[in-house]
DNA sequence: TCGCAACACTTGACAACTAAAGGATCTCCC
DNA sequence: GGGAGATCCTTTAGTTGTCAAGTGTTGCGA
């Protein structure tokens, strides 16, 4: 996860956009300035909270995410859905249960109806590990975002939700510029 | 990277803040919502490009960017300083460029000044690839971008730099609550 | 009721990242 | 000079994530 990504995509012709002729372009630029520095505040926040959740805690995000979900569950979620919760694949979340089940933190429950289905909870000692957690948790974000006012925040928080309504709707079909742009060599598991 | 994270930690009391009284838990609030929402924006974008740049050229999210900083920095870039840049480890940085040296992408060349350092940069062929590629990325980011207004992207530009101001100043010192907080399993090694 | 497609999960190979330790080199200061 | 410490890079072990193939289960249509 890299901030200055696609930094290099930033066309280097900064030049004033004049009159209407050079709306698109700026627009352009704008686009790819606004997500750098998305990415760049996303990653920012999200390495710190990594690095303190271990020192503090010694428990890795995956894991801490995987328990939030399920704290909020109560009743427990199956693979499966958790895999949609936490975005990503059900492979993943595999792994994820079986270290938390062997260190006691959540626990497998077979579903009668559907035996297909595995039903994953938090433990009791689960609950009382990510409870601590959590207010640990909410008062680093907290620290982080003390720089900014009420004001900005609203505005920010609005600012986002516009924009993820329209990722999540462009999101789906890719777009289909330089389709025919020729492959290179596709290595079966690589993580993109 | 889970743009559910940290979902759990959102307290359930999400009643309205009544009065002054209610400003600072309110805006405690706002924070993880703001966060939460960053986060989402962010890995919608990033799992899209990610995506797209396997599909339509083969490559990695990790390479492209390493090819972008040194496309940016054509007299190339010590391994230090781009581990800076792209935010990475420089463990990591070693891998990537031994990767793309192996393609021919990259090449080393010895600092003759301070023989601990080595340069990379992109040869002629790297050059001609990343060119190719930055066009249609940027392609991808204006369209995921479409939805917006060119206000609110000066907008949420402007709100975002604010914030990572704000964010650097904060990012160093390691914020000291619960800093007492019992401390669990540390695998050496662990990825967070 | 049989077959088969869809579904849920697991497994395995591998990419990408991290932290920590190690080796080489430089710099500074006595 | 020459040693101590800093800096730069690499190596190593381990976690997290991906994709794809495999196993077992369900449910539906012929």
């Amino acid at each position: 996860m890299s901030a200055a990504r696609r930094a290099g995509a930033v066309p280097l012709l900064d030049q004033e956009s004049i009159g209407l002729e050079g709306r698109v372009v700026h627009d352009d630029h704008q686009s790819l300035k606004v997500w750098l520095r998305l990415l760049s505040c996303s990653t920012q926040i999200e390495t710190t909270i990594r690095k303190q959740l271990r020192q503090e805690a010694g428990i890795t995000l995956a894991r801490f995410d995987f328990m939030a979900q399920l704290h909020r569950h109560p009743d427990g979620l199956t693979m499966s859905v958790l895999s949609r919760y936490l975005m990503v694949t059900g492979g993943n979340v595999t792994g994820l249960a079986d270290e938390l089940e062997k260190e006691k933190l959540v626990a497998r429950v077979a579903e009668p109806h559907d035996r297909r289905l595995s039903r994953v909870a938090l433990t009791k000692k689960g609950h009382r590990l990510f409870e601590r957690l959590a207010a640990t948790h909410e008062s680093w974000i907290v620290t982080m975002f003390a720089g900014m006012n009420s004001g900005d925040m609203r505005a920010l928080h609005e600012l986002l939700g516009r924009l993820r309504v329209h990722l999540k709707s462009h999101s789906e079909d890719a777009p289909a510029a330089l389709r025919a742009l020729p492959r290179r060599s596709r290595r079966p598991g690589a993580k993109t």
